[in-house]
DNA sequence: GTAAACACTTTGATATTCAAAGTATTTATG
DNA sequence: CATAAATACTTTGAATATCAAAGTGTTTAC
């Protein structure tokens, strides 16, 4: 049993960081070479909340503050990968929207992270699947009941 | 079969955010506030690297640069956490030590991954516990290949 | 119609990171 | 054995990320 607790942790500790890495050196190798990670996280963040695409929802999403925000996208914005809109009716909300080139990066990195999977799921059977993502949610539960 | 590639994929996209926001927290409420987990993560590897705890050994296993560790160390120095020392042998090199306080933080952090890791294994049987390690494992065999 | 609330941006400060240059020490080589 | 090259680390200067607090403009509430 200590040997399974041992895996476990030291996954948790070491494994996301060799994730973080990897994707940096795919990001630097990619087509598109001036994206970090963090950025990455924002586009994708911006692409997935589609119509939920204000400020403040992207702040609250990502974690941050409005005023890190703010800097974040006018970064990205100055890169050509994303824009604002002011909304229609109400003036005061910012609205944030992918460019042609930033849907490229967000399909190319989706790309990458079907391929991680894949590589995962091909390795197991479906019984060991079923309980490989039985665990991961029992894991992700206790993490979100914790927030 | 998608679904389960979606529900692994959500997995190493957002519980790792989350796992890194409630650290975070836990250290905040711990007995030593001013500390960041990015420091929790240097004096940890301090710790387990014991007589290999040379600064050029440390920035490689954090995958940072010597510059930037310097820093790290300095301000760690200040706060009381970290002590450097000439080798004896080799004037160039530097060892770095934990102080005591350093050592009960430490302590009181793996406290913290000892008690996640038990939330984790008390919520799964042995047969489920078999698979998810399994998985973890292979996850991390993908990872280790592509560094 | 004015005060309060809201959504965002700007400003100023601190922290992190890196590359490049610099310092001190050790190793290699002719 | 003297000097060049290599090594281990630190300093410097620049870029980026982050936040709190103050500021701007807009909408809502009374």
């Amino acid at each position: 049993m200590e040997k399974f607790k041992q895996d476990i942790n030291s996954f948790l500790v070491d494994a996301f960081n060799s994730l973080l890495q990897i994707e940096e050196d795919f990001l630097a190798k990619g087509p598109f070479k001036n994206i970090t990670v963090k950025e990455m996280h924002l586009i994708d963040t911006v692409v997935k909340l589609e119509n939920n695409n204000i400020a403040k929802n992207i702040a609250r999403k990502l974690n941050i503050t409005q005023s890190s925000l703010t800097t974040a996208v006018s970064t990205l914005e100055k890169k050509g990968m994303l824009i604002r809109k002011s909304d229609e009716r109400d003036k005061r909300i910012v609205k944030i929207y992918p460019t042609e080139k930033a849907l490229q990066i967000y399909n190319n990195h989706r790309q990458f992270h079907r391929e991680l999977v894949d590589v995962v799921t091909n390795k197991l059977n479906q019984q060991e699947l079923d309980a490989f993502v039985n665990g991961l949610n029992k894991v992700r539960e206790f993490f979100d009941s914790r927030k």
